[in-house]
DNA sequence: CAAATTTGACCACC
DNA sequence: GGTGGTCAAATTTG
């Protein structure tokens, strides 16, 4: 996809967002259509794939090129505003307990989800710091820090748990926003809300980062209990090298139309309410649009 | 030898 | 008390 030279890019672009108000319209002629002002079921269900179609490219276009041999199969954001544990709060200062840090029980700040056959290499410096067995998990959790969080105050989690066997299926829980300057990729974004997501940040002419060996754990994840040995085994033999990028727009092409897995969504909640919503009908509000496309409209 | 990972323990919340 | 998130010592890796 990168191959793509930033005017061709830039065109194919344009040419998926004219496709996409074509479809819009069709689907307002369509609502108009009947005295009842709906639209027979399967012609309504025609548009919502073309324009899901449409946005699904957009979106894979705007993916980080590192992640393209993972399909990210499903994009869900929302806020959790429960602001009832504090970090202040949860963090005793009064105390004189030093032997470990406070521990801080889950932010509550925005979090998004991933989910993807490959843990997804989002450009970042992530370290591990923690795996823990889930009850009716099959498999264990693990934990990340963003690298910088001493050296740059970066507070970005994310929690990755293998939750398919198959196809392997990862889903990716991200905290926080990288507030770092050193990620491995800085100007590809997946964090779909970040400031940084913005077209000053965002550049699809980026050099790949090669996929980090720090994901492959997840894959032998899937023993449950691993030795470390095998770890490192796994990785070398199972992570595949990543692909070029011709290669993904074949697979892209190929898997694309058909298969419900790459139905994209944008989830959100209000007071930790978990709300689906299909994107179709997310990017029919002129402000979601701006934020799934913006992006793409400023690229030079 | 520094950085990253593993892993058991600690802690907060329900 | 159970569960899950985090810490940090021990261990591994490059």
């Amino acid at each position: 996809m990168e191959n793509l030279g930033g005017s061709s890019r830039r065109k194919a672009i344009e040419e998926l967002l004219r496709g996409r108000d074509s479809a819009q319209q069709l689907k307002s002629v369509i609502n108009g259509t009947y005295d009842d002002g709906s639209a027979t079921p399967f012609a309504q269900q025609l548009v919502k794939e073309v324009l899901m179609s449409f946005t699904n490219s957009l979106l894979f276009l705007h993916n980080n090129p590192t992640s393209e041999s993972h399909h990210v199969f499903n994009v869900q954001v929302w806020d959790s505003p429960k602001s009832e544990d504090s970090q202040e709060s949860n963090c005793k200062s009064s105390t004189i307990k030093e032997p470990r840090g406070c521990y801080k029980r889950r932010r509550t700040e925005q979090t998004w989800e991933k989910e993807s056959e490959a843990p997804i290499d989002d450009g970042h410096h992530w370290r591990k710091y923690g795996q823990k067995e889930i009850l009716n998990a099959k498999f264990p959790r693990n934990y990340y820090r963003c690298t910088h969080k001493f050296d740059q105050g970066c507070q970005a989690t994310k929690q990755v748990q293998r939750v398919q066997e198959e196809p392997i299926l990862f889903k990716t829980t991200y905290y926080e926003h990288h507030t770092c300057k050193n990620s491995a990729n800085p100007d590809i974004i997946l964090d779909p809300m970040s400031p940084s997501s913005s077209s000053k940040f965002l550049s699809f002419d980026n050099s790949f980062s090669t996929p980090s060996k720090q994901e492959c754990p997840f894959l032998s994840s899937s023993n449950n209990f691993p030795s470390s040995s095998s770890v490192k085994r796994e990785c070398k033999e199972e992570v595949p090298p990543s692909i070029s990028s011709n290669d993904y727009l074949i697979f892209s092409d190929l898997t694309f139309d058909s298969s419900p897995r790459h139905h994209v969504t944008l989830s959100s909640t209000l007071d930790s309410e978990y709300k689906s919503v299909d994107i179709s009908d997310v990017l029919y509000d002129s402000a979601q649009l701006d934020f799934v496309f913006e992006p793409f409209l400023e690229i030079r």
